[in-house]
DNA sequence: AAAATTATTGAACAATGTTCAGTTATGGGT
DNA sequence: ACCCATAACTGAACATTGTTCAATAATTTT
């Protein structure tokens, strides 16, 4: 039964979605309620209610779609072959996506589920993704009999740039360092170090 | 005037503080309310607006003796010259102290203070002696010109330590790294990294 | 046309942060 | 010894929150 009012139930949740993110972004976590959401699709909270378990479950939605969009951001950057210059490109991806919309990428972190409420398998496919991208960019860095290793290194500069990314963001970090130079210190000492390394030690068998 | 009850102001003040630090931690952000922690000490609500403004300010103050105590940790730290072991030490210091009170460490980064609100002249100073500590264990690294290098490094590997143990400690990685390996590989590399440059460049005047 | 079905409401409930007039206890002044 | 100014503390009140659910309204099926 088609719904009765002008929105069909797919494009309500679309609806929901799009303005919780765009209360977010104004108003970060601490005005993102039931009830301005629902004003603001011009619908009673109790609607909500209909598409989503909870208020949580919206964020979490929220924050996968927040991933989708970090993806297609990083997924356009072209490799060119050089790892240090790639790493660094999509870092600078990442750095300026969490800049474009601060308090909508801060979600992401911020935003702690209920205990027992688990990341969800979409959500852990698209930072496997993510992670991928950084892996294909060092791989002119290590054997092929190395993946392991180069998977490894991936999670550790992509940890190391979310750290960078957060800190500094939130400006928790005394002083003002810009991003860009951390990103740039970070980057170039890791991969000089790898590269200066003769044998990749995997540090996951010590 | 004494206090009426058994407790003067300050002893009051750090009772609130426990309490609220033993509800962080067992029940986190979300069971930290103003009658849960009203509750612990046996007064009423309206007592805690005697000494904080807001709850926001019990959480500020709870975040600043967690910094405190962190930093304890790590001072406690013996240095022993060697860059890389010394690192290591004060990283896995950082890691053990998180891991140890997960949801009281996490609250640090989970709780984003209202707009304009700034962090405190004693926080900034504390993390500012959090960095001293790494960037002294990183002194024979660089020449005593390279001071402004050597600071940078340390505030890159703090923040990489921080995206590390933020997003191992969720479980926001997809497979499950250990922390003590990926910071081996931040470590061992960005160390091997600087130690392999024969110069250091500024990186925030590029 | 009637019935069945479903989307949507909006009133209700419990719990939250916060305020503040009022109560109670204390210490100093006379 | 008495009082009273003062500070500490209460607890009832208010607005706002998440969430539920009987009632209503609209649509499709019969």
């Amino acid at each position: 039964m088609p719904p009765r009012g002008e929105h069909s139930r797919t494009e309500l949740k679309a609806l929901i979605l799009e303005a919780a993110g765009t209360i977010a972004e104004s108003d970060g976590l601490r005005g993102l309620t039931a009830r301005a959401i629902a004003q603001a699709i011009g619908y009673s909270p109790g609607t909500l209610y209909n598409m989503f378990t909870d208020l949580d479950d919206v964020v979490v939605q929220l924050n996968t779609e927040t991933l989708d969009a970090l993806h297609d951001r990083l997924a356009a950057v072209v490799p060119s072959g050089v790892p240090e210059a790639d790493v660094l490109a999509l870092a600078r991806a990442y750095v300026g996506f969490a800049r474009e919309r601060p308090r909508r990428w801060n979600l992401v972190f911020e935003h702690n589920p209920a205990d027992g409420r688990e990341l969800s398998e979409h959500q852990r496919a698209r930072i496997e993704d993510l992670l991928a991208l950084v892996a294909a960019a060092l791989e002119p860095l290590f054997p092929a009999s190395e993946a392991r290793q180069r998977d490894h290194a991936a999670r550790v500069l992509w940890s190391a740039t979310q750290g960078i990314t957060a800190l500094a963001g939130a400006g928790k970090l005394a002083r003002a360092e810009s991003v860009d130079g951390m990103l740039r210190g970070l980057i170039t000492y890791q991969l000089r170090g790898i590269a200066a390394s003769s044998e990749h030690p995997d540090f996951e068998v010590p």
